[in-house]
DNA sequence: GACCAGGATTGCT
DNA sequence: AGCAATCATGGT
């Protein structure tokens, strides 16, 4: 038992090595994020439930590995059901499931780890649990800065999303696989990352596509199913395979922010090659997926 | 005003 | 298999 009904508040017990604080000040990297916000070290997000009814949920820690979940929204779900899918968005978004301590063991004596696991500790692969948004966000997030990344994310949002007491909820696909190329495009998005989204929500909106699939087959079956799907190459399923599937070993290799993270840390004048990467990365084996959050938290 | 950005596809050897 | 061109816009 990892949490505790008490109707009008969720109380969520973290594990060892978790900090809320450490994932909170994650989640306040962007000022220009629109799918939540933070005020006093408290989050606020809307959330649709399978039920097709919707919640505004605050998050607070009362201390910094117990957290509490309160019902804002004038409906207050009564349906029990409702409220432990809210628990499991909390526990999956904030990765509560996973022991980091072998993680932190071999991050010890690791040249690159050692650093940012101490800095961070407590710090979780805080994730994206909708498999849509972060197909979505990954794709929009392609070759592009990450200020602009979010400018581009938050007019998708604000398009074609839906409102709830304030807070939006992440566009569905269903509305997705209805636009045009054009519809997106006028979002200054390129033409390519339009069809991309379009052609991805259509895979998921027709049911060829879901997280339950790509969670009952293993991890390269996985990949290789995302790979196949136009517009998402390896960068994209591994950011995908870590941040939504949570697989331990998602190792998106030609990242940029990966190379300038391991760049900063060494102090090169250039940015690695992809050999140095794959020598440093043979004591990360199981781990990559951490190895690389942890060395892009170092960049914000 | 270059140069680069949390890449992917397409077309060419 | 490997490489270059292309996408298109905004940040720095």
């Amino acid at each position: 038992m990892h949490w505790e009904d008490h109707h009008e508040i969720l109380r969520i017990f973290a594990p060892q090595a978790f900090s809320f604080k450490e994932n909170i000040d994650y989640l306040s990297r962007s000022t220009d994020e629109c799918m939540f916000a933070i005020k006093d070290e408290k989050i606020y997000r809307a959330l649709a439930l399978e039920n097709n009814t919707t919640v505004l949920i605050e998050i607070s820690a009362e201390n910094d590995r117990i957290l509490e979940v309160r019902f804002l929204s004038g409906t207050t779900p009564e349906n029990k059901a409702g409220r432990a899918e809210v628990a499991r968005y909390v526990r999956e978004w904030f990765d509560m499931d996973t022991d980091l301590e072998p993680f932190y063991q071999l991050a010890e004596n690791d040249p690159l780890l050692h650093e940012p696991t101490s800095k961070f500790y407590g710090l979780r692969n805080v994730g994206l649990p909708d498999l849509f948004e972060a197909l979505a966000w990954g794709i929009l997030g392609q070759q592009i800065n990450l200020s602009f990344a979010y400018t581009l994310k938050r007019r998708f949002v604000e398009s074609f999303g839906e409102k709830v007491e304030g807070y939006w909820l992440f566009p569905r696909p269903e509305r997705i696989a209805s636009l045009n190329v054009q519809d997106l495009a006028d979002l200054k998005m390129t033409r390519k990352k339009s069809e991309y989204l379009i052609g991805v929500a259509q895979l998921i909106a027709n049911g060829e596509l879901s997280k339950e699939k790509l969670l009952e087959v293993d991890f390269k079956t996985a990949e290789k199913m995302l790979v196949n799907i136009r517009g998402i190459g390896p960068w994209t399923a591994h950011y995908v395979l870590a941040r939504c599937l949570g697989f331990p070993s998602a190792f998106p290799i030609d990242d940029v922010g990966l190379q300038n993270a391991i760049k900063l840390m060494l102090g090169y004048e250039q940015k690695p090659t992809k050999e140095e990467i794959l020598h440093y990365a043979k004591n990360w084996s199981g781990w990559e997926t951490y190895a690389t959050f942890y060395l892009w938290r170092i960049l914000y």
